[in-house]
DNA sequence: AATGAATGAGAATTCATTCAT
DNA sequence: AATGAATGAATTCTCATTCAT
């Protein structure tokens, strides 16, 4: 149930993933943990079906973006898809906080599902419709270090909310890394 | 006591964060919870030491090899400080995992502590003198947005092992960024 | 609903004893929780529901035996009856043990109730029919031992299945403990 | 702790089989849960502890018994294994309706360590010593059936309180049982 | 200074039972 | 009569922290 998710987010942005019982989500949702437990197996299966939703969410996004462009890599398409990003960050900053931190304890027989490995497979795909324009580079460790970077530099601006740094600003430099890493400009 | 901080890494490391228990260590270090609750008044305590020793070796090799370079801003140097920080992050890569994630959690009053905070205010330092050779920039936002890229993309690196990245494609790809970014190389 | 018995014989004898939660006998049976509490006001209804049945099963069979018997006390009826309880227990284990152990947990109020005492005021009167052949014995204590042997010693062998017995010799062995006890043979 | 099992005992035979928590063993053994984790690692340690105590009790006596009678197998000594026994029941019969429950619900890896075939074990080698005195017999069945024989009736006996029976009359009963089993008389 | 037994709040999870539809 | 979502008390187990020795 989508309230179980929705309170499981507002519980993980206000309180903090310490928050994120199970008793604590239910008791925000609206419902008894038993009711919980009927959607959702265990506590896992709530992070999973809220990695699931923002995992679409985000390569809903980025399609679209690129659909939008013509299908050409430009710094002006790596700039949009940047200030998208942030926009789906910013709605849940703490959520995504959870989503990398528990990507990187991943184990082996689960890695393919973690959120970071499925964007980054996404991601590559991308580099590889760009075609000609792109600089010459192995499609793998380029998308894994562009979304890493990415990834990392809004999360830590949107929780740790650095001095010096402001919106504007996160997107200027984070098109700039990009644009210039991966067009040369 | 540094055997409860190396207890600590150890256990970090080679059992996983939740292992991380005050007992655990304490058994690792040889030392009774009583003995280590001298040292170390609380959990955090013990994280809080290890932040330190980190951030002391990370300052200190950046010094030396910005000292090596003679102080100039080259590709050349960007790539030495990511070799010397892969081996850094290597030599514990849960204990930088634990460190990361708990940065991310900081709230208002430790902010400064916090490690990213006082790694970037080194990295901005070091682009300050980097001079002329360097693209005009925000200074706060290059340091901030060059930390988080090098740091997450090494951390995910060593603890997800993606599939198609190894040591010297990472070295080359984020000294590829950071250069085209920062000297436009 | 006898469709709900079966279920939760099934139950019990594939999954154990702690699987048969209310739900999982419904779900067995092809009915909801709402229907199973239509028929069985609560979880014990079941089991008093499957000691009844399995009370008269034993029951009849006894009565039938005797007849065939002629009614008369030997080492022959003994036997017979061993080997009709065998068969009784192995068509559902299970059943039997929870039936033995619930007989176990049985409060005062519900005593005359418990498969146990019903059963030994059945065997009882079958020792006071059998007659001149049997020792003289203290009927209401030689019921109960008898009883209480046979049970336990067969369902044992069911569940535990001890190495070095098997059914032959299990039904020599009680027939052997039986008769020698009543009959003196 | 002994005091925990102690507890535990004080509470399966004034309380019953499901009031044995670890919250209420530990509320009784007046010590907090975490101390009673300190010694039994779950739930279940305790019952083993619990089953390991009988046990090494209840092979003592028999030991003892036998050592008296001089090894010679008669009608004498399985009396007196059987008063001995009604004693060692009577101090926690609902401790020993627990073991028996739980020995039937033994899996093939734990079956050595059940109760039952722990002591099926000592029987036999007794029957053993027993010589010729004894009715031939296939050891492992007899020394099985006449345990769980005595065992249930016993356990059954204290735990239903049957009508007609008393403590003379099933020790009398027991031993003319056992006797006219193994010896013959 | 060192010890480590004791503490107990708190977390995840289960399941008999109810009741509105 | 049938349904099955919702309930929530109860249970097991963990671990940071304390304190008497």
């Amino acid at each position: 149930m989508s309230a179980i998710l929705d309170a499981a987010i507002r519980v993980l942005d206000r309180e903090g993933a310490d928050a994120m019982t199970t008793s604590r989500v239910a008791e925000v949702a609206g419902v008894s943990v038993g009711t919980l437990y009927q959607y959702f197996g265990n506590r896992d299966a709530i992070l999973h079906a809220l990695q699931d939703r923002e995992f679409e969410r985000a390569t809903t996004m980025m399609m679209r973006v690129l659909l939008e462009a013509g299908g050409v890599a430009e710094p002006r398409v790596a700039r949009s898809v940047i200030e998208e990003l942030l926009k789906l960050y910013r709605a849940a900053p703490a959520l995504h906080r959870v989503l990398a931190v528990e990507g990187l304890r991943v184990t082996d027989s689960e890695r393919v599902q973690a959120f970071d490995l499925r964007i980054v497979t996404v991601i590559r795909s991308f580099l590889m419709l760009g075609g000609a324009a792109l600089k010459p580079r192995n499609l793998d460790a380029a998308a894994f270090v562009v979304y890493q970077s990415v990834r990392a530099s809004m999360l830590a601006y949107l929780l740790e909310q650095p001095a010096g740094v402001d919106d504007a600003t996160l997107v200027d430099e984070l098109s700039a890394l990009v644009s210039a890493y991966l067009i040369g400009t």
